[in-house]
DNA sequence: AGTAACACTTAACCTGGTTTAAGATTTTAG
DNA sequence: CTAAAATCTTAAACCAGGTTAAGTGTTACT
């Protein structure tokens, strides 16, 4: 298993020595994806944060009328995982899948919780990480109600460049928050415009 | 100062000790509010974490249309403050106001970095705190986009019992991401049915 | 008490986005 | 290579929620 990936993503934010990083290599486990293969499903708890090895993922929930909502992408170097039913061990409602074949590095949830035992620079990490995040996801919300979805359409293509080539149109447009329909009509009027 | 509300809220996730209380109090400033007082104001950077000691707060951003959106209400006893500011030194989009009259601690952000630098327990404490910061966040992202209006505003009367006599309607409104209007409409339906 | 400013409601009309349904294109499996 | 399945597009009818505007409470200040 190459953990060369997860290393230095860590040591941006705080820097391991070599006891930490050994302890974390010797608890992580390789799992490999193949394209359209479900790595978590929703229904069983979550056992794992992940961290992507290679590859892209989507996770998405599927509500009550059965339609699917995408939730997020996650690019080679990104964690993923449902910390609601990590830390709450009900249920997830997520479904996680590739959308490439790759890898993910599975940290299961006793192991991440002996981490921050044992070692607190890992609670430095996730405090950062956890920050982090809530900020993206704030900003997202935030956008969410001020832009319109073509606005939103525009602001996906900037910030994820390569991405449309691998996720089909109706993931986008569930990303998005809009149908494939709507979708098709913002496509053809920007080709227009 | 009455430090008694964050020790013990901190408490609960996490042991303190004596030095690690008595340093947090030495950094905290006491600053009493009025309802309908600012806080903090867009466009300033964010300066402070702020933990609501008494009474009610508001945070809204003003868009480029000059309308107000509700963000989050925050009780006595919560965490509120513009971590991407706080983070990034960028000014912040959100004002914040007193609903009521109250008090709010402020951690100064120089303070919290050295919290952090001097006792781990702080990381240990705010990774706890921004995990479940960021599960609320996610969860009211989804329940935004399943949920039609009108139920929105029945989640809201549920989880907030004795909020609305603080609140205006016009900030519910905006809260649930609606015009006034509509949730006249809303509530003019809802006593009819 | 009077009045200005603000908060809430009602109603008519408008719009961004959904629904449904059908056809066209691409992908996948055998 | 081919057929079935999945994806994408188009278009028309429809709906949730927004906009505008006018009228009715409420607050708060002098």
């Amino acid at each position: 298993m190459n953990s060369s990936l997860i290393l230095s993503a860590i040591n941006q934010d705080v820097p391991l020595d070599e006891n930490e990083a050994g302890y974390l290599e010797s608890v992580l486990i390789s799992r490999p994806f193949k394209r359209g293969e479900m790595i978590v499903s929703s229904g069983e708890p979550a056992r794992y944060m992940m961290f992507v090895n290679a590859g892209y993922l989507m996770t998405y929930f599927t509500d009550k009328d059965g339609v699917e909502h995408v939730m997020h992408f996650a690019a080679t170097g990104w964690w993923c995982g449902d910390i609601y039913s990590l830390s709450s061990h009900q249920a997830t409602i997520y479904t996680t899948k590739g959308l490439t074949d790759g890898e993910v590095l599975f940290l299961p949830r006793s192991a991440q919780e002996q981490l921050f035992e044992k070692y607190p620079v890992f609670d430095k990490y996730f405090r950062i990480f956890f920050q982090n995040s809530l900020i993206r996801q704030q900003l997202r919300f935030v956008e969410n109600y001020v832009n319109t979805a073509e606005e939103r359409y525009d602001a996906f293509k900037l910030r994820y460049p390569g991405m449309e080539q691998y996720v089909p149109q109706k993931y986008i447009a569930s990303y998005l928050g809009i149908t494939p329909e709507f979708l098709s009509k913002i496509r053809k009027r920007s080709v227009l415009k």
